[in-house]
DNA sequence: ACCCTAGCTGACCGATCGGCCAGCATTTGA
DNA sequence: TCAAATGCTGGCCGATCGGTCAGCTAGGGT
């Protein structure tokens, strides 16, 4: 026995979720997975029933930290609530960069599982909270959301401190959904 | 013979289009173009050298019109350079909708295709219009310009009208990158 | 009438995919 | 000490991938 089984777990996770960001679900086969986690494509498969297990399990721990936002969202209104989903989706999405690429890259795919978070749900809050500000608050809340993963992908483009980053973020946010920024 | 090679060859295309579109080029076999161009593999290899050379030709429309577009922007100066940038922007991607998207989707194996504009040099033009405007212009040009994309590419959520879409684009881009909007 | 050629196809190929399984090696508990 | 359980692996399977090829069919030029 090389690793306890918790061990090999987090590491065939961590191999993978850095993979699947990179080069995409469809573009990472179980050996590439292996071979970075430094065992073979059958001890893959003894940890986890199928590939596919490996991208539920990996994607798990987003799902209640988007609830959990939203639920705080639902005690909000208006512009207060706008801000509030700003703050917390840029604090999300910097702690899961890779989940966030990995969800956008395969969104059509994946944006139904059960267990990511009801992004139309959250959508449809904000475009509630912004309601009576625009015709089309509706674009602007799926352009910032948009412009938030996206932006979080390029990591390899984008070298700013996490701190300039995140008000940068926070700030385009604001400014795109027509808030005032100190 | 059943079709012109012309009228074979746009029909493959429009089909190749759509469904790397909605499937990405990985997720899209040639026999899923072939059933949806009415057509057999065999026949999709006969018109084209081969899968990449499919993707090549639909993507080859917009190399030269960015690069047209980059051309227009040598010759300007700071705010107004990042005025005609959006407007731009905006209109390319809304007349290169699919592609925008089959290019977002596989951005990281797809970017440093020949035929492709020069991302890198787009956005060093746009962060140098912009420089001494934000401690980090690299960031807001790469928020919009990811923005753009990815909002052009929700059709099925999205169902505003072009002209409300294309407004909105602008508005948030230059509200993105600190610019006033009427 | 003829053949030549362009358009097209079914059958097939090697490679790679996700997944399965019999069995080996190491640790553990009685 | 020894058997059971756990961790792990090489080898194999069927399916599917992109791509090749010999050959069929239907017009068009002479």
């Amino acid at each position: 026995m090389a690793r306890s089984a918790t061990t090999m777990r987090a590491d065939i996770l961590d191999s993978a979720v850095r993979l699947f960001a990179a080069h995409g679900f469809r573009g990472t086969s179980l050996q590439d997975i292996a071979t970075d986690a430094g065992c073979s494509k059958a001890s893959l498969l003894y940890h986890f029933t199928n590939k596919d297990a490996i991208l539920t399990e990996l994607l798990a721990p987003v799902g209640p930290e988007f609830a959990a936002l939203e639920g705080r969202l639902a005690g909000l209104d208006g512009e207060e609530a706008a801000r509030a989903a700003v703050a917390g989706l840029v604090d999300l999405s910097l702690r899961f960069r890779l989940q966030v690429k990995i969800l956008l890259q395969d969104v059509d795919a994946l944006i139904n599982r059960p267990e990511l978070p009801d992004v139309d749900g959250l959508t449809e809050r904000l475009t509630d909270a912004l309601s009576g500000r625009s015709a089309a608050p509706q674009a602007r809340v799926w352009a910032w959301m948009a412009m938030l993963g996206i932006i979080l992908t390029s990591a390899g483009e984008l070298t700013l401190p996490e701190e300039t980053l995140r008000a940068e973020l926070s700030r385009g946010a604001l400014r795109t959904l027509g808030l005032q920024t100190d």
